[in-house]
This record gives C-alpha cells, sequence and structure tokens, in this order.
RNA sequence: GCCCCGUUCGUCUAGCGGCCUAGGACACAUGCUUUUCAGGCAUGGAAUCGCCGGUUCGAAUCCGGCACGGGGUACCA
C-alpha cells in the first residue's frame, strides 16, 4: 500500500486561516497521523486579483498555532517543491498543451463580454447557462495562428454523452450527466491555471492519495475525475466533508459569524480547545464523550463515520468547551497563558496569585481583564452609588487597619463580625466593601482579593471610597 | 431554472429492523451550595426521528415520491 499523502489548499484570499479551512485541515491531518502518512500544505494562489498580502504568512502561523504541523509547504519545501501555484505555472501551462493535444482540451477565444451574452441568452431559452462550445469547431490550422495575436483560454472537451460517476468514502456513489457539465476553462487568458487544472495536476504529481475536502466542491469533481481519465492517472480517494454554516444554517461566512483564526486568538480560545470543538463537528467519540484530545481523537476517528450534514457552528458550546480546558490547565501554565495573552503587560508575580482565583470563572482568556482589572488599576468609578455607607466604610477601614494577620481568613472573620454586629446582611455588607475596594460589583472572592491586594493597599482604596 | 448533497430536541449529536414510551452534551429554567460572579451538585422542560406512501410480525433505522434546507452553476477558490 502507497504512503498516505493528504493535502490542505489554502487560497490566500482573505486577512488569515478561515476557521472552515481549520477544520479541514484538522481532517486531514488527523487522518495523515493515524495513517503514518505525510501532510502538505499547498497554497492555491491562482486568482491574482483577489490575493491579500500576507495573507499567506498568516495562514501558515495560525496552522501552527493549532499545532497542525505539515510535512511539505511553501515554507519549508519538500521533494515536490514548489508549493506555491504560481511558482508552477509552467507545469499548468504543459499540461494544458498534452490535454489540447490529445483532444480533450480547445483553444477559446471568446471575450468575457462573449460569454455574458451567451450566458443571459441561455437563461432566457431556459437552457443551463453552459457554455455553449463554439470554439470547439474552430480548425487547426486556424487556432494555431489566433493564439499567437489574439487572448485566449484552454477549455474542457466535456464528452456530450453519458455519465462521470465517482465513489465518496462519507457519501457513496455520485453521478453527473455529462451533457449538463460546463466546458470548464483550465488555463486562463492571464496564462495561470484554473483551480480546475491546478488541483488535478498538482495532487498527481505531488502524490496525492487522499482528497479530502468539503462538501462545496462535489459539484466540480466530475471534471475532475475527466481529467484524470484524460491524463491516464489513477484517482486518489475522495472524501467529502460537512461545511461549516452560520447559525442560519447558510454555508459559514464572515458576515454571520467570527471566522478568522486570528479572532479566535484574540479573544483567547485555546487552539486545543478549538481543535476539539471542530471535532465534534459531524462526529462524535464512540464513548460518547466530549472532551477529548487530539492524541485521542486520532485514536478514534475513522473518515467514513464523518456525516455529510453540515453543523451549525454553535460559539456558545465552544466557549463552555474552553473554559472547561481552562479548568483543567495546570495553574502554572494558565498564568503564563495569560500574561502572554496580555503581552507581560502586567506583573508575572500578580497574575501567578489571581490565576486561582479565577480559574472557575473565566471562559477565554479575554475574560480575565474585566474580572481583575482592580488588581492593576485604582478603581475610578463605583458601580454603586456608596455616598450612604461612608461611616460604614470608615468603621471598616479603622477595624482592619488594626488586623495584624493580613489573611483572607482573618480578614473574612472580622468583617463577618462586623456585618452580624451591625447587622447588615452579609451580602449588602460585602456588597458595600467589594465595590469599596475594587470598583466593581463582579469580582473574585474578596477575601482572598484583598490579601493579594495587601494591607496598605486596601485601606487606602477604603479612605478614599468613603471621602 | 438546472445539477448535486442532505433532513433525529433551539444547537452539536447517539442510534445501523425489535434493547427507543429516542440517549448524551451545549443552551435554557428551577433548586441547593453562597459574600458578588462563576464553578459544583440536583431536578426539569425540550425531537410523534420533515411529510406521505410502501416493505416487514415489527421502521428513526430499508425503498419510493414530495416538501424543506444547503452547496454548485465564473477566465473565484
Amino acid at each position: 500500500m502507497e504512503k498516505v499523502r493528504c493535502r490542505i489548499a489554502p487560497s490566500p484570499t482573505g486577512q488569515d486561516l478561515h476557521i472552515g479551512n481549520v477544520y479541514t485541515a484538522l481532517i486531514n491531518y488527523v487522518f495523515t497521523l493515524q495513517n503514518k502518512g505525510r501532510f502538505i500544505v499547498r497554497i492555491e494562489d491562482t486568482d491574482r486579483a483577489r490575493i491579500v498580502a500576507g495573507s499567506e504568512k498568516r495562514i501558515l502561523s495560525s496552522l501552527e498555532w493549532f499545532g497542525i504541523k505539515h510535512d511539505e509547504g511553501p515554507d519549508i519545501g519538500g521533494p515536490f517543491s514548489p508549493y506555491r501555484q504560481s511558482e508552477r505555472l509552467k507545469l499548468y501551462a504543459d499540461h494544458a498543451e498534452i490535454l489540447i493535444r490529445k483532444g480533450y482540451a480547445y483553444y477559446c477565444f471568446c471575450t468575457p463580454a462573449d460569454l455574458e451574452k451567451m450566458r443571459a441568452l441561455r437563461i432566457k431559452e431556459g437552457k443551463p447557462p453552459l457554455y455553449d462550445g463554439r470554439c470547439r469547431k474552430i480548425d487547426a490550422r486556424v487556432w494555431r495562428d489566433r493564439i499567437k495575436k489574439e487572448k485566449y483560454v484552454i477549455r474542457l472537451k466535456v464528452p456530450e454523452k453519458g455519465r462521470t460517476v465517482f465513489n465518496d468514502v462519507i457519501r457513496g456513489e455520485i453521478s453527473f450527466e455529462n451533457r449538463l457539465l460546463d466546458d470548464q476553462v483550465l488555463l486562463k487568458s492571464d496564462g495561470f491555471p484554473t483551480y480546475h487544472l491546478a488541483v488535478v495536476v498538482d495532487d498527481h504529481l505531488m502524490k496525492i492519495t487522499h482528497i479530502i475536502r468539503a462538501e462545496e466542491w462535489i459539484s466540480s469533481t466530475p471534471k475532475h475525475v475527466l481529467l484524470y481519465g484524460f491524463f491516464g492517472w489513477p484517482l486518489p480517494i475522495i472524501a467529502h466533508g460537512p461545511v461549516l454554516r452560520n447559525p442560519d444554517k447558510s454555508k459559514l461566512s464572515k458576515r454571520k459569524n467570527p471566522v478568522w483564526a486570528s479572532w479566535y486568538r484574540e479573544k483567547g480560545f485555546l487552539p486545543e480547545a478549538i481543535l476539539n470543538y471542530l471535532a465534534l463537528m459531524g462526529w462524535s467519540h464512540p464513548d460518547g464523550i466530549d472532551i477529548f484530545s487530539i492524541l485521542e481523537f486520532i485514536k478514534k476517528f475513522r473518515l467514513e463515520d464523518l456525516k455529510p450534514v453540515g453543523p451549525a457552528f454553535d460559539l456558545k458550546k465552544l466557549e463552555w468547551l474552553n473554559g472547561e480546558y481552562i479548568r483543567r490547565t495546570p495553574n502554572s501554565k494558565l498564568k503564563s497563558q495569560i500574561w502572554e495573552f496580555y503581552d507581560k503587560l502586567y506583573p508575572a508575580d500578580l497574575i501567578d496569585k489571581t490565576v486561582p482565583l479565577i480559574k472557575e470563572r473565566i471562559k477565554i482568556l479575554s475574560d480575565y481583564r474585566p474580572l481583575c482589572r482592580f488588581f492593576f488599576k485604582e478603581p475610578k468609578e463605583y458601580e454603586i452609588d456608596l455616598s450612604l455607607h461612608k461611616n460604614l466604610l470608615k468603621e471598616i477601614a479603622q477595624l482592619l487597619g488594626n488586623l495584624n494577620n493580613w489573611q483572607a481568613d482573618n480578614i473574612g472573620d472580622l468583617m463577618q463580625n462586623l456585618a452580624r454586629k451591625l447587622k447588615i446582611k452579609n451580602a449588602d455588607f460585602f456588597m458595600i466593601l467589594r465595590v469599596a475596594v475594587t470598583g466593581q460589583k463582579i469580582t473574585p472572592p474578596l477575601n482572598e482579593s484583598m490579601e493579594i491586594l495587601g494591607k496598605k493597599v486596601v485601606l487606602s482604596r477604603i479612605k478614599k471610597a468613603s471621602l
């Protein structure tokens, strides 16, 4: 059995790695690893108009952030270099040429305006808006001459009869009528290939054994199958997984849902949690568990078990899962994650002390600041009106000022006694104190927080609040 | 319009002809724990398995039609 080789082929046309690509990457990566194969990243930058500067770099670094490592790619090379399609132009032109020679493709001189007109007409006539094949008939002697002076594209000559059938690991047999397939452009007038030519040529040349991608590619697969046949190449194993959807069930899009890897990173989602969540899309653990590592996923995943239905992306469940991951992270690690998340802006030792207090209270790393900012900055405002409680605060300050053993328990006992003595309900009493010290109504446990802040700071804050 | 792929609680899913008066997780609600918020624990509501026919002693599970959803229909990927 040939060694398994899988790939993802993102195009650098967005600001970053799309979460849908992360999903496809994960499935490919996991499948590769469980088969001890090789995982390849290929950059499909054939649409020059849509290329976004810096996109490729961010895609690669996001993959790295997720810990999805490739064995071959544009940044690290490999036996089938280059891994950027824009650097493989000659290959595509040569292969298009082969197709022409074999009679499976033809030159087309129609202009975009011609095509537009043709399409409009066909739609009006109620026919499928396919290319009508008028350039198929151009004589060899004529086109040999015309390609020297005119702009042209090369089109696939789709057989007029019959069906193109292929087997999909996830969906079984899928079949298309050839007469409904378009004479797809293979080589554009700018000399760049379209996706369809490039993907087939590269997958073959790079010895890709399994094509695992999203459902949106099913309709173009018959064209690819035709190409493999025309070239006389063996067809790789094909699997079309689900496309991720917006909550309204349409294809996941940046309009309706955060899609860029960087968004999740900036919000403080953990890459392991995202991957775990993604693993739950279209697949479930045989033991019914929701939380498992990528190692476990590799062990239990089966490609043929992937469900074909497009699942809706549920940020709420991702947040829950992320919270679970945070709670399972060792304190020392969580501390450095938070520290780095905030660009090392806050004193590491202070974060260290606060971590045990907030570990159960945050779902994403960015929840940390709103909860803990009072540790680093004196409150400027108070979320409740303290003007009615000035005397109480003065009394508290005095009592606390005499406390020698500045520890959470002692502080707590002292305050508890005072509340009891004054017959103030705990909830009310501590809320006043809480806001005086932190400015906030929602905080980590108060006594512990005061211990961390230190006697001096706490006293000065309470005094300030009582003025 | 045409082609293709789908259809189990709001969401992610279990289910491969009897174990299903359909199970779990998220979300939601309630209660307990309590010094806020979380967390934890407990409880609850929530899918007549899209609909209609068929096969079968028996169907969420197999078959057909319809409806609905999604994807594709570019010199985008």
